[in-house]
This record gives structure tokens, sequence and C-alpha cells, in this order.
DNA sequence: TGTTGGTGTGCAAATTTTGCATCACCCTAG
DNA sequence: CTAGGGTGATGCAAAATTTGCACACCAACA
């Protein structure tokens, strides 16, 4: 069919921003690519691009146009897996954007649940932080996003909603370390060690922090929690990670979650959401079924 | 559309029931079409028909890529709508299917005032019944629907409703002609000349008729409103129309439209809908808009 | 002012699409 | 049982389209 091939050009026109870099890429020489895209404008009887002496932009009408494109190569991919459900084989693949808290634990265990059911879809996942996540979902690059306190909701239709408690992490020989529930205030004294501003729980502690007035000065920050956890392993740091994110095997780190109280630091909502108005492909719609029962039992 | 032949081609082949047939109304020669319709079915690696003696028939994967081809036939044409509303230019055609009371006067008013502001849309309008109207949307061969008291509602996203209270019709020499509100049971001593059942303003009547435990015999049945006026005209028989369905000029038809008490016979409802989920093309979106305040006001 | 990196175009070669003739098939009528 | 009129599939040569090279052209920049 040769309108796709035709899609996937200008897509790969649009996004090099230049048609003779898309040539190279799509092995293809640059005058016939050049020849094709004239000829897509003149069906259209708009220019898609502007062309600029270093290179092409997209016009206003390319981007409504570039909008179409996204639209039906994930349309078509649609489609096929429709079509291949109805010979009772699942194929298809699955683009999930996703915070980082889900990275450890959640996803790994639920894609290979579903994979166990069904071992012809493929999944790609990507950390996409509050802000890029519904981006990714509205460029269509995914097909379903799971996001810890997204910035918006604007594109969302949300699919499934889950209350996330925050924790409390510290050494295993930590002062805090024996107790079962701890307050805010009884983490200032030690010195703290905290994910960067993109994340949601990062925002949530600063809410609170604002509340009283206070102004935190971690002596740790980073965008890793990876790395978070092993400086708090090390030392009498302490660090935090909503309750979905929490690694297995915590003492074989020489880590002790504490739950912080509730009532002193409400709980995050945890989304996990689709691009409004989208129909998804069969295997993204069972596996968001999937994960929507799972959610809903804990 | 140039680009999209291949699903044009694919959606004859669907229509005609046969691949010869659609290639003499595409001009085309049936190998090449033939050939075409298998390029695709490998690229999809599905058969989309069956191969029957007597021509072929969509497998259900067909169904499902018919689907799809539908929807990118018209997306693209919502797209270059879009497009050239970018230019200020607003072009487009509006595919309308409505009951046959829109047809005298409403549409012909709210089409003519919308052209005067943009004359560079296009209109086709279809009479289609209460059950039609659905099913023209849901293959995407209407973009709007504007049906009195509709079978079914299940894909429709309603858009405005109208109450239309309904009118006999006599003649102006009728003993009826000089009442400003009369009842249904009034009617009942003169010969009917009524609508058949596939029009929404006879279903009232068979329900008022039914509550009364009793059967309308008609002594003229039709489905053309224009010849049961005719036929009012020239005798003492009573018919029923819906007040946006009556046309102009009563009286020099010599005809008089006398109001049903709505306590007696309650309005039906008019809908102006759309396909459910699907994102209108520019006109057709604007001429809703149109619609649904001029509806508003009334 | 020359160089660089971009798009657009003429033309011949390569590739794809097309249509004719023909096959194999199935159903129906005689 | 055969003949005839449908159907879609296929081999092959002609027609049409697409491709890539060479080169023109243009704007920015050193």
């Amino acid at each position: 069919m040769r309108h796709l091939q035709d899609y996937l050009f200008f897509k790969t026109i649009a996004g090099a921003g230049s048609i003779r870099k898309a040539a190279e890429s799509l092995t293809i020489s640059s005058t016939a690519l050049n020849r094709r895209l004239i000829s897509i404008e003149e069906e259209l009887g708009v220019e898609l691009f502007e062309r600029l002496p270093k290179g092409v932009r997209l016009s206003s009408a390319g981007e409504v146009f570039l909008h179409h494109v996204r639209q039906q190569l994930t349309d078509i991919e649609r489609v096929k897996s429709q079509i291949s459900d109805l010979y009772g084989e699942r194929r298809g693949h699955i683009n999930i954007a996703c915070s980082q808290a889900l990275l450890p634990l959640f996803l790994p265990e639920h894609i290979a649940q579903y994979r166990a059911l069904h071992p012809g879809v493929t999944f790609t996942v990507h950390k996409r932080d509050r802000l890029m996540a519904e981006e990714s979902l509205r460029d269509m690059s995914s097909d379903l996003a799971i996001v810890f306190e997204p910035e918006s909701l604007a594109d969302f239709q949300i699919l499934s909603i889950s209350l996330q408690p925050a924790y409390a992490l510290v050494a295993m020989d930590h002062p805090l370390a024996n107790k079962a529930l701890i307050k805010f205030s009884d983490c200032l004294q030690y010195p703290l060690a905290l994910p960067t501003d993109d994340y949601g729980i990062r925002r949530i502690l600063n809410k609170k922090a604002n509340s009283l007035t206070l102004k935190m000065k971690p002596v740790i920050e980073s965008d890793s929690f990876e790395f978070l956890r092993h400086s708090v392993a090390l030392g009498e740091c302490i660090t935090f990670q909503i309750e979905i994110g929490l690694p297995k095997h915590l003492e074989t780190m020489n880590l002790k979650a504490i739950p912080l109280d509730e009532n002193d630091v409400p709980a995050g909502i945890m989304y996990l959401a689709q691009l409004k108005g989208r129909t998804l492909p069969v295997a993204a719609a069972k596996f968001s079924q999937q994960l929507i029962t799972n959610l809903a039992v804990k």
C-alpha cells in the first residue's frame, strides 16, 4: 500500500528537518524522496514544508497533516492487530510510557504475566517524566501511560487510578529503622537524599515542606533512584519513594522502608491512561485490562 | 486521492461483490485490480475476501479492514478541509442524512444561510428513515444526521435536540379548520390520510391510538407527504405533520395547520447527531454549530 | 568571493503496473 | 452428461511510473 510508505517518508522528513538527511536514513536517493514529497503536496494542493536554506520546516498545514500521518501509521498497526486477533493469535506491540517507580517491580512483573499468556506480544517501555508522558501519548509514540502525579490531565483518558502512599527509605542501622510509622518532621533532623523536582514524590514532599514554611536542603540530589538507594544504604541519609516503586529484597540491600503517616503526608495518585478518543490496538487494550484488574484488587 | 487508490479499489470491490464488476466501474482492467488486491492481502498477511464461484465476499478480516478504509477515506477529507481552513477559505463537502420533515423548509433555509457565508462549501442531503440514518453515520456516508424519533441512539453523539409538536393538516373549508387547538379524538370521525409506519409522526399517532385501544384505519396511506398534503387539500381527509415539516404558504395550497394539544399527543423529539467518537470535518462542525444555535433560540 | 549545504530538474535506466490472452474452476441449463 | 457463461488467477510483453545521476540554482557564511 503505497500511501503508507509516503506517510513514513513524510514523517521522516519532518523528523529530520531535511530531505537529504531523511533520504539517507531511508536509504533512498534524495531526489526520489523530494519528488514524492512534491507529489503529496500537489495532491493536497498545499506546501507541507517551508523550504529554508538549511533544510525544510513544517508549515502549519504540514503540522495538521503530520498529526494525521501519525494517527494513520498507528491505526494501521491497530487494524493489523485486530485482524490477527480474529485468528486467535494475539500479536502486536505495546508502547508504554511510565514513571520511574514502575520500572523496578511493577511493570516487569505484569509484562511477564501477560507474555506468559501471549508470547506473540512485544513491549517497549520508556521512562517519561510527568510532562513527557502526556506528550508521548499525543504523538502516538506510546499507547499507554502510567504516571505518578502527572503535570496535566488534558489529553488523558484515565483508565484506572491507584493511591500511592510515600515511604521513607533508611539504612537498616538507622535510628529510625525500627519505627513502624513516621512523620515527615521526624526525618528532618537527618540528612536528606532526594530525587529531583522532576519526580512526583519530590513534589509531594516540597508541598509538605512549604506548608511547614520550611525549605529542604538535601545533601544529595539525583534523578536516579538507584543511586539514591545506594547512598542511603551506606550512610545516615534518608530518601523517599512511593509504595509501588519499592524494590524487592530491601534487607539484602541493607535498607528498610517505613511508611509515612498518611495524615501527615498524603498519598499521591498514580494514573493509568491512554490518549483521549483513541482506539487502542487489541494487545494494548487487553494489557490495560490486566493492569486495571490487578490494580483494583490491591 | 491518487495515494489512497488502494483503499478506494478495495472499497469498490467490497461494494460490488466481484472483482470484474468493480474493475469495470473503476475503468481499469480486472487483472490489474485483482493483482492490487492480492498485493494488499500479502501486505496484511490475510485474505480479505473469500473467493466464491460467483464472485468475492468479505472475510471477517476484510470487514475489519473495510471499516478502517472507510474511516481513512473520510479522514483524509477532514484533513484537507482542516488544511484549507488554515488558509481562510472554508471549503469542503457536508453529507447530511435527515428525516423527511427537514426537507421542505428547515434544511434549505439553513444551507442557504451557511452558503451565503461560505460559498466554497457544498452539500449532499439524503432522506434517511429512522433506522438508516444511524447506519449512514456508521458507514461514514453521512457526517450529520437530523432525525425525528430515531429507532436507536446507540452510535449517536447527540449535538442538539428539539421538541416537535404534532399538527393536524386539513383543507381550509374543513369543519375543524377554524379550531385553534384540537385533540386526537376530534380527528377520528374524519377519514385519515396517514404516512407509513416508517415515519416518526405515525409512530406517535399509533402509540396514542393504542392507548385508546383503537385501531386507525387510514383511507389513504403513503410515504410521500407531498401526496398526502394534496389529498387533504382536495377532500375532507386529515393528515398530520410535525411543526418543522410544515411548508410555507399553506393557504395558497388550500391547507390549514392546527396544533394538537400537547397534553393529548405529546411532542416528539428531533435529534441532531454525529457518529460517536468521530472528529467532523471543519465545515460540518461549523455547520452543526449554526444549526445548534438556531435550534436553541427557537 | 568562493565554499558549503540545501532544494529543484532533465534525462536515461530500472522498476512497477497494466492489459491481453488464456487457464482452471464452479454453477446452471438443456 | 455436456455446453455455456460466470468467476478469479497467471504468463508475458507493452506502457507507465519511479528512480538516481549529474547538474542548476539559491542562500548563508567564512
